[in-house]
DNA sequence: TTTGCGCATTGATCTAGATCAAGACTTTAC
DNA sequence: GTAAAGTCTTGATCTAGATCAATGCGCAAA
């Protein structure tokens, strides 16, 4: 399991950094069921997850109490809430996960520890957030010009892997419709 | 006006670091006014700009040609199309001058050899990564989430500025809402 | 000072997508 | 294996917000 995130590391920098064992050592294995939730809004995100396998689910609620999914996160993948996380307040999201996963994560404390110490550790954050920003740079974009049949044409192409994992309900979700709409606009593809 | 740059890294950074001069020195100052385009979809993004005074508009043009704007960026923010520019490739996105503007701006070479061999420059670019990726997720979540009223008491609650500044066109096409809604809606306030 | 263009407003109408409801189908739980 | 719960689909209806159209109002250019 800590062997797909050592890849993962060595892949990111080009290389195996001699220092790998420390930063892998900081991080701990755990395994959830379909449904588990890792963060409530209200709570305080305390770590950051690296998905192995599985999918998380990044959510908030509206005031009619409908999910709303902010994005989704398969293998390969870093989860948190940022803000959140990085200055240890109450979260305004849920994670959950969509499917059973298995998952590493990382302690704030720890997080806090390798990114001072670690060059190495602080240039895959880096990478991690402009990666992540770019996404959500996108994601606000197509929310915004795309109607609900583009969007999902735009998924297909995009996220085929999400696509086709998870249920239509999380799909409309993450699209911004209802289930019912998401049923009859599949239809005119 | 270069002057407003020095400070803002110096606040950034909680100290002027001794090699501020050099950072400086890659940035130019360039004057504009209002409707003057910094990029046009398509284009590849040379800059990244810090604005000085006025503001700038970042939007895409949907299938209808309507703008539909991402963000508005005020004094002592940093603007660009953060993949476009990166990866120095055509842009979706445009930016304009929502007001006449003094800005300063800095060459993509110029921001790889002060990423590469400042390290408080990485620093700062690494902070503003962080706000930017938080601010998008944000604008994310009231997209979804909140209904095109709600939205507009968002905007007056967490950016006053923008709100008093702009022209409801504008405004409305950052809230995904018509310039018509925008006006039936001021009204319920 | 005039001309004209972009913006704001108001009213009338339209529509994409939501909501409500009901039946069939598919998982999950015991 | 059966009950219970969630999901998918289809139909009927509703609604938030878009679009179209007309008027008045700044404000910028000559």
């Amino acid at each position: 399991m800590i062997e797909s995130l050592r890849q993962h590391i060595a892949h990111r920098l080009g290389r195996e950094p001699e220092n790998i064992q420390q930063v892998l050592s900081h991080f701990e294995e755990i395994a959830t069921k379909r449904g588990d939730h890792l963060l409530q809004a209200g709570d305080v995100c305390h770590y950051v997850y690296f998905v192995v396998e599985g999918c998380l689910q990044v959510y908030v609620m509206d005031k009619n109490g409908n999910e709303s999914t902010r994005e989704f996160y398969i293998e390969d993948q870093w989860v948190t809430d940022i803000f959140g996380f990085q200055h240890q307040s109450p979260s305004t999201e849920f994670i959950k996960c969509a499917e059973p996963s298995k998952l590493l994560r990382i302690h704030f404390n720890s997080f806090q520890t390798l990114s001072q110490q670690v060059p190495q550790f602080a240039a895959i954050y880096k990478q991690i957030l402009e990666v992540s920003y770019t996404n959500t740079v996108y994601r606000v974009n197509t929310l915004m010009a795309l109607d609900a049949l583009d969007r999902i044409k735009w998924l297909m192409e995009h996220k085929p892997k999400i696509m086709s994992r998870l249920s239509s309900k999380l799909i409309a979700s993450y699209l911004g419709i209802s289930p019912e709409t998401m049923t009859r606009l599949k239809a005119k593809l």
